[in-house]
DNA sequence: TATGTTATAATGTACAAACATAATATTAAT
DNA sequence: ATTAATATTATGTTTGTACATTATAACATA
């Protein structure tokens, strides 16, 4: 076992439990599938009690990182990403949430002359130019999602910005950009050649597409984004009230 | 104590202990900041130890529910998180909206006894049987979704109902269950061959899938439904701040 | 009165032990 | 070769017990 757990340690055993299920989790054999030790092996082996174990393995169970079946095992969940319609995440930050190493492929910066819709919900003309930023994320061989974001010129940046850094992470410390609403679109569709290709599938495979409408807290737009999900690696959650 | 707890029932002890905690949270007091009864005499009054009642504090703490601190007690949480009142229209609501003139196909309301995850989620065992309503809705040869509806018994629906009014009129007027809070997962499919003949589609096409899970207002489970729309019939909008 | 000390009441952490249940694998029977 | 019975293995449920920690309340002291 590369990990271990301190028993001295101030940090109680199952918050020390925790940390290190995540980084077990992060690990590629588990990523892909393979069974995580069982239980009664696994707190023999970190010298701590099945029960305290089992504690820090149902918070990421609740998390929903970490799937359990009887007789079958524990398993890294799958359909790997959610997303809460409440507090909004950057595609990096709910990666991160989930131990996922992600990947950036393909990425492309360009100034861009805006489509009608752009332009529109933009509210500039079309012959102004805009920064796209496309990209493919995923794991490595393993691309899940294909993205391609248009930036109101508002925003000012100029296409040598970090684009690993969480997106709204930069906006945030290097532009004083806050984006605080989003709506969005989200439908299924067959993916094309183009995206097919991207996303490493077959053409007519399906795809959850997401439109997405980011404002300031000023409701002014800030960025127009669009989203191609493998079917099954993104699952969006949605809780609503009357 | 108003409420209790049953120890022939197969459903756990901490799944009752649960939903109990659910009603207790719904009164007024409670609401108002009181404190709930404190751990180690509920567990005596409800006659579970507790260990067993801590888990289910446990998962309405992760959800938010209620705040607990050492000494001082556990009270429901306050400043609830207002969820962006999405408020959410059953589908044929939605496409009234959008001037759509809908159709029933297929029909069918059976009694089946429910699946594990059903009967988990409705906390019944798995041999006591629930309503099923299946139907394909469109325009005429055109459809474009197919659903299938599972019904808690406490709602009493006999089957005999004339489901082609919207639904939750029909539960509001007739049963005077009001749906208040749904928790919604979507992400997108390929047809299989159910599906694909349900909604005239070819096996292996893109379709969106819907799960739904519907409360009424004392968060007791309603119903559980499955939506499969056939790509591009159907967009879902999220409104989200931070 | 203000402040420091101590008791107390709640949650927090941790263990060991037993039996239940479900899914899979193995074996036996047809 | 297929099906049925059985064993196995991992998670699921539940209890009882013990001690730690922390925020508040009660008390005592200056």
């Amino acid at each position: 076992m590369r990990y271990s757990i301190d028993h001295k340690s101030p940090v109680p055993l199952h918050a020390q439990a925790e940390t290190l299920l995540r980084k077990l989790i992060a690990e590629e054999d588990y990523q892909n599938g393979k069974n995580l030790p069982n239980e009664v092996e696994l707190a023999k082996k970190l010298a701590i009690s099945r029960t305290t174990l089992r504690q820090a393995i149902n918070k990421l169970v609740f998390e929903g990182l970490l799937v359990r079946k009887k007789r079958a095992g524990t398993k890294v969940a799958q359909a790997a990403v959610s997303s809460k319609s409440n507090n909004w995440l950057s595609f990096s930050q709910e990666m991160k949430l989930r131990g996922i190493p992600i990947k950036n492929f393909e990425l492309q910066v360009s100034q861009v002359f805006p489509s009608e819709e752009v332009a529109r919900f933009f509210e500039i003309k079309t012959d102004r130019q805009v920064l796209k930023l496309e990209r493919v994320r995923g794991k490595p061989n393993e691309p899940f999602v294909y993205f391609v974001s248009y930036f109101h010129p508002r925003v000012g940046l100029t296409g040598e910005e970090d684009f690993k850094k969480p997106l709204y992470e930069l906006l945030e410390n290097e532009h004083s950009v806050i984006a605080t609403l989003s709506k969005e679109e989200i439908s299924a569709k067959a993916a094309d050649l183009f995206i097919a290709d991207k996303l490493k599938i077959a053409v007519g495979s399906p795809v959850l597409f997401r439109k997405r409408y980011v404002f300031d807290h000023g409701e002014r737009p800030i960025e127009y984004n669009l989203g191609y999900y493998k079917a099954d690696s993104f699952i969006y959650t949605v809780e609503s009230t009357r």
